[in-house]
DNA sequence: ATGTTGACCTGTAAGC
DNA sequence: TGCTTACAGGTCAACA
């Protein structure tokens, strides 16, 4: 379940395998991703691990000479586990480490990607970013003021990776839920003051779901495969038809943009 | 330019 | 039990 969150848990739980462990061997299994995985990965072997770090839902992989990029997809998981360990159904590649670790990446539907970036290029798919919704840079202003031309519903607005990065489909309902607005009101007609109070909401909302994955983040590193520890918080993520928990009435779902939507049309405007 | 839709791929659950 | 269909946490290219 990879969103911004999961991502995160993911980085937090591998990182103390990975930071300054060698590479000494790079096997691709299944190259077609959601882009052709790049023979420069192979360039990573023999080298060592600077750290781990995370760019909206990517995970870089730091070298000296440049940088690997994993993307989760919606089904990607990654492990590390002892290097003799059979590889299961849908491994696509493994880093064997001097540790006698491996790092792991599988992910069935094969919409994650592996790329490699060298040192001073840029990679399209990191050009046009927008802020991080955790850092300082994602600020009141610039969700207000990139948001005056567009009549695209908010949701839509708030899931754009140039408006902002790492807004999921869950998060993105709740974010929405938590500020009493509308989903599918248009990003242009909200004012200010509310796009005030959706930052905040969408700075919570994220922040209380890493924190939540926290309690995965123990067991990462024995068995994998960790279930869904968000899902007690959710507010309106998949409660179609169950109660509202401010005024009871019954949610609603939509799709928007080809997204499941859930909303209370009492409470949200 | 902006907004919307289809495509990529497999697994799972629901419906018949 | 088996077959068919709908849907799933993301992103980008190609349309209108």
């Amino acid at each position: 379940m990879p969103e911004l969150p999961e991502v995160e848990v993911t980085r937090l739980g591998i990182a103390p395998f990975l930071d300054q462990a060698k590479v000494e061997k790079v096997c691709i299994y299944q190259p077609k991703l959601r882009w052709m995985v790049s023979p420069q990965v192979q360039t990573c072997a023999g080298r060592q691990i600077i750290k781990l770090t995370r760019r909206a839902k990517y995970l870089l992989l730091h070298f000296d000479h440049g940088q690997l990029i994993f993307h989760l997809g919606m089904s990607g998981k990654m492990r590390v586990v002892d290097t003799h360990l059979p590889i299961l159904k849908h491994d696509h590649v493994e880093l064997h480490l001097h540790n006698r670790k491996k790092l792991v990446f599988n992910d069935p539907r094969r919409f994650g990607a592996l790329l490699f970036q060298a040192q001073g290029e840029h990679l399209s798919q990191l050009q046009h970013l927008g802020p991080e919704p955790l850092e300082q840079e994602f600020t009141e202003d610039h969700l207000f003021v990139s948001s005056r031309q567009k009549t695209t519903p908010v949701k839509t607005f708030i899931m754009d990776n140039r408006i902002v990065v790492g807004v999921g489909n869950i998060y993105a309902n709740e974010a929405l839920f938590r500020a009493n607005i509308h989903p599918l009101r248009a990003a242009n007609r909200i004012s200010q003051t509310r796009y005030r109070e959706l930052r905040k909401q969408i700075i919570t909302v994220l922040t209380n779901a890493i924190t939540a994955g926290g309690t995965t983040l123990q067991d990462f590193a024995r068995a994998d495969g960790s279930p869904g520890y968000f899902s007690q918080q959710l507010n309106v993520y998949g409660r179609n038809g169950l109660p509202c928990i401010n005024c009871h009435r019954p949610l609603k779902s939509k799709r928007i943009a080809q997204r499941n939507t859930f909303y209370c049309t009492q409470c949200q405007r």
